[in-house]
Order: structure tokens, then sequence, then C-alpha cells
DNA sequence: CTCTCATTTGGTAGTAACTATCAATTAGGA
DNA sequence: TCCTAATTGATAGTTACTACCAAATGAGAG
């Protein structure tokens, strides 16, 4: 490699790659979401792509992947690292959060919401997810152990991430599929019971 | 059905079915052991256990299934709701797991440990316990409801089991394969940390 | 003990998610 | 314009899992 292929105008070949790509990831939700997940067959994706069978692994690994894979997640990370050093692991992380899901445009909203809907009726989709919020754990261990200076296998850290993620587990299999606005609320009071103990 | 089988000596026919179904299991487990979990196919375990690849999926719904089923839940239930109901939510689990745990046969720890460790190293079974766990928040929830006189669906009840079950999840992945008495010492200092706020 | 009936079993055929491979096409640079 | 490397489509296979039918087998009635 003479030069990074990371930036510059990106020629014809990667743009149609992008561009395929989304393609796909655009009518298997939709297929998904008007017949059922299950019930439709990677061939039927496809053929709705104008690509065939092959061609698709070639851009997922997985059928689950279409619905699993998140966007979001480099975003979240960079925002993490951006927050103040002086702020508790616990306050950087509701900063984030209030940051980057604050600053979603209408449309990907729209579509988080559906993907979300998705993966909560799907018990396969489900357990996909929740891989995710494990990398997750490591992930947040890693920026709060930075954060505080500490170990990201230090056992403190560990546990404050494992709780972390199961909240957000939790909050997330609450609202199966409710208001935007509500959902922001919802974690940010979760976060503070969290912070004072869980009492009950 | 005009008297319940859950009883009594057990005919000849029950016997040889719970029979068979250990073994598909100790030949399953076995053969995961030795070849790895992906490399395994169902009718390899078939043939060790000496039935058919029908047969083996009238005992087992999956391949899954023959790792991820726990026999323990319907143990921690009883003695969770056994708890004094002074205790603390956190507290009566802390109890509850030393109870179960502490007596159990060093055989199934044996077993539980071996079981533990092939989930952790296999992605596909790592994403089957998920699902427990998200059911295990449900349990936790009805359980820690009923103690709080709260409704399970209570905003803090479920966040206190999400934090629990992200606590249980995050210290089963840091202790790969660690000893048994540490893993029950290490469990209770999270749970304290827990109680604590989750201070860094 | 024997006959019958419901349960259990094995076999066959099929579907669908992947994997490996190879030949044909196509974009990008010399 | 031609060469090279990336991208694609097709073909053939493996494996988990399902649906179905026919043979075997245990349980109880007579």
């Amino acid at each position: 490699m003479t030069s990074s292929a990371s930036d510059r105008p990106a020629g014809l070949r990667e743009r149609k790659k992008a561009k395929t790509r989304a393609a796909v990831q655009r009518h298997a939700l939709r297929l998904f979401g008007e017949q059922g997940y299950a019930a439709t067959t990677v061939d039927q994706i496809a053929a709705a792509a104008e690509i065939s069978p092959s061609t698709f692994f070639r851009y997922f690994p997985s059928k689950e992947a279409t619905v699993v894979y998140d966007e979001l997640d480099p975003v979240l990370m960079r925002a993490a690292k951006a927050q103040p050093p002086e702020l508790s692991a616990t306050a950087a992380l509701r900063a984030t959060l209030r940051e980057v899901f604050g600053g979603l445009s209408p449309e990907a909203w729209e579509r988080e919401r559906e993907r979300q809907l998705l993966v909560f009726n799907e018990p396969e989709l489900r357990a996909a997810v929740m891989e995710q919020y494990v990398a997750g754990i490591q992930l947040l261990a890693d920026v709060a152990a930075e954060r505080a200076g500490r170990s990201p296998d230090d056992f403190e850290v560990r546990n404050w991430a494992g709780a972390v993620v199961g909240v957000l587990m939790s909050a997330f299999l609450s609202s199966g599929g409710s208001e935007v606005a509500d959902h922001m609320q919802l974690l940010d009071d979760a976060f503070a019971h969290l912070e004072a103990g869980l009492p009950l």
C-alpha cells in the first residue's frame, strides 16, 4: 500500500461497494419487517438487491449481520474519549449518550428504532445483539480504565462495565418500542439509580 | 392423564428416556471437549450415543441445548424465595448464591466448570447463554419485586435486576476458568462493590 | 401369556444457512 | 490500449434442523 485508502474522493469501486452494502441492508430490513426474520431467506434478500447469493455473503458474514451491525459504536467511542477527565466514569457515560443520541438525525432515530423493534421480537437476533453487549463490556472497561488511570482488567473497572451494560440491556428490554425522548430520560434515571447503589 | 407422571418409581420407559438423555449430553460434552464445538456434528454425537440423528432432535431441540441447559435454575429460584424477608434484595441474592453453590457436590462443580469453559470459548454458545442471562433478568426481577412488595415491571426493580445480571456476566467472563472458591469470593466482592454505587 | 394400542424410534427427503472454488467480468493504472 | 487485480456469479458441497412414514417396543387388558 503506497497510500492509505482511508480518504480522498474514493474511486468508483469503493463508492459502488458502499452503495451495494447499503442497498442490501435496506432490502434485508424491509423484507424482515414485511415477512418476519426467519421467513425471509438470504436468496430473497439477494434477489431484491439484485446480487447473487454468493455476493451477499461477501458483504455480510451472516444473515444476522444485516441487522446487528451497529454503525454507532465508533462514534460513541470517540465521544466517550473526548469527555473532560474530571467527570466520573458514570457521569462521562451519561454525557456521552446525551451527546451522541441527542445529535442524531430523525431518520437515523427511526432506523434505530425499527432495528430495535425487530431485534426485540426475534429470539435469534436478541442473542446476537447480546453478544454485542458483551463486547460492549470490554469497550466500556477500556474507556473507564484510561479515564481512571487503571488497568482494563481491574476488578472494579470490569464490574462497573458489567453493571452498566446490564442496565443498558434491561432498559433496552423494558422499552420494547417506546418514544425516543422518553428513552433518553429513562437511561439517565437508570444511571442515577445505579450510582446511588440501586436502593429498592 | 388419569394420574400425574411426576412421581412413583417411574416405568421402564421413563427411566430409559432419562438414561438416553444423560448419555447424549455426556457424549456431546466429551466430543466438544475433544474436537471443539463447531467441529463436532450432530451425527457424530448421535453415533456415539447409539441413536439416530432423528432421535437426537427428539431429546434436544438443538445442538446448543446439550450445553446450555441449566439444571440449577429452579434450585436457585426456590432458594431465593426462601430467604428471610428482612434482607435487602442484594443481600438475599448473595445468601442464595452462597447457599446453592456452597452446597454443590464436587462432581456437579466439575461439570459446571467444564460447561463454563466450553461456553466461554465458543462464540456461538456464548450467544445462546446470553439468552439465558436475559431470561435471568426477568426471574430476578420477579423475586425482588415480591420481596420488596413492588411490581416486576417497576423501573427500579428491573434496573436492579439488569445491573445484577450485568455483574454476573462480567464476573463470568472475567474468570474464564478459575478456582471455585475464588469465584464465590469474587462474586461476593462484586455485589458489595455494586451496593456501594460502583466507585472507581 | 397374548393381543392390541400408544409411544418411541429410525430412515428418507427436503430446506436453508453457510463455505470453497473457479471462470467470467470489470475497474484502474501503465 | 493492454495488463493486472478486484469483484462477481455459478456450481457443488456440508451441516443444522424439519416433516413424515413405517417399523419396533413397552404397557396394560383380556
